[in-house]
DNA sequence: AACGTTCTCGATCAATCGATTGAATTAGTG
DNA sequence: CACTAATTCAATCGATTGATCGAGAACGTT
């Protein structure tokens, strides 16, 4: 891969540069760290994943955020410089899980052992797997597609299409076939839509399915018939 | 169908309650209207309608609906009774044109005179083209599916998902093959799914795609792609 | 115990939000 | 023209927003 990892997102971890000692790594400042301040932090960020999942950028106010974290305004802003970069952070921590999920988990089953379509199958219920108990993931994911400011979508371009490239590359080629450029791309954009959508859980899919993505029974059924949706897309014409 | 066709949702039209003479029928009190004030409330309507496409009901605000209407925003609030039932006019509008499309314009292809797949093909086709004509359509659907509060669902039941019903039953009729049950709920999830979020024109799609899906060639290729996807689905196991 | 650093807190800022008011304007009717 | 209803406007309301401030609590180090 030819892109730069992290650094291309400018300031993409959003972490506060602190008003004194700026230079210095706070990592390397407090080596045993008490626990209850990181603690506060990462509250912050799994409870403004949450809400700005749910209400979005300009819905979620920083103050919901720190009273469900119970955590003050001015704390918030202690770790984070801005609202933004807290939005941020929540992204490049979902980033990294993806990257995981794609570079570590899926790679890992590569033993010979399964046949092509085994893989295939394994690989596309990972990836379900991993939406379907982040629910916030593709909400967010979704929002973030909704967004167009030229400053949102370097994140995405730079961290979020090369796991979908490794994923439908390596995908490819344990399915048995190669397919041509032009189907791949479409491919990839087909699985995304199709996944991320599917889990979006609003009524709407759920008066259809006679209940929400998440329950059990239902998710079984999505998650055999996007496999199948995948096998199908990637079996021969005839 | 048993669903009630527009009642469902509450002061779905969003037409305000006029100050005085609130019993009248506002249409019939100005049989020859002017068109200036007609005019400024459809503009009004058109601006909300760009405007939290692009920007979600809590990112937009009633001052820039107005600004970009050309309008101050008492008008605003003289045509609709808050931002919110604005908002619903909004949606109403475009639920209106999706139902005129699924019962007008695909029903009047059916003679007799096509092949099973051609109709279907069709179909496909003349829903691809109105979610890329009407860009705006696509981005205020997936919005919607974001927001969970109970006051917003009855919408898209009642509408929404009729005209999804009427659409799959349709295609399933002439696709030469009927569905089991639970491969029909999937299936309109599936087209839901790709065509939507297939258009909604992010730097995400485009850096894959090489070109927005607005553009001649890419959506080209994008429309064929999804109604060979629709076709794979319909056709026989092997 | 004394110190300095890290972190949290209540109080408060200017800006913007949706919405309202009453006056001014426009258009159809007698 | 005079009268009335329909519509638009500038000015303004209270509430909420993101963000800041200085005081002080919590903690490790000496």
């Amino acid at each position: 891969m030819s892109q730069p990892p992290f650094e291309a997102a400018p300031r993409a971890s959003g972490e506060r540069t602190r008003r004194k000692d700026a230079g210095r790594s706070p990592r390397s400042a407090l080596k045993k760290a008490r626990e209850a301040p990181s603690s506060t932090k990462a509250r912050i960020l799994a409870t403004a994943e949450e809400v700005f999942a749910t209400k979005g950028f300009a819905g979620a106010s920083t103050r919901e955020i720190a009273s469900k974290a119970q955590v003050n305004i001015s704390s918030l802003h202690y770790h984070w410089e801005s609202k933004e970069t807290l939005y941020y952070a929540v992204f490049q921590n979902i980033y990294d899980r993806i990257l995981e999920l794609v570079r570590g988990s899926i790679p890992a089953q590569v033993d010979g052992s399964k046949t092509g379509r085994r893989v295939v199958e394994d690989a596309m219920g990972a990836l379900f797997d991993f939406f379907a108990d982040n629910s916030n993931v593709p909400k967010l994911l979704v929002r973030r597609l909704l967004e167009n400011e030229e400053s949102h979508v370097d994140i995405e371009r730079n961290i979020l299409v090369p796991a979908w490239k490794v994923f439908a590359a390596w995908t490819q080629e344990y399915s048995g076939r190669k397919l041509k450029d032009v189907d791949s791309q479409l491919f990839m954009l087909t699985i995304h839509s199709v996944v991320l959508l599917f889990l979006l859980d609003s009524r709407h899919f759920t008066s259809l399915l006679g209940g929400s993505v998440y329950q059990p029974e239902v998710r079984r059924r999505v998650r055999t018939h996007i496999i199948n949706l995948v096998m199908k897309l990637l079996s021969r014409d005839h």
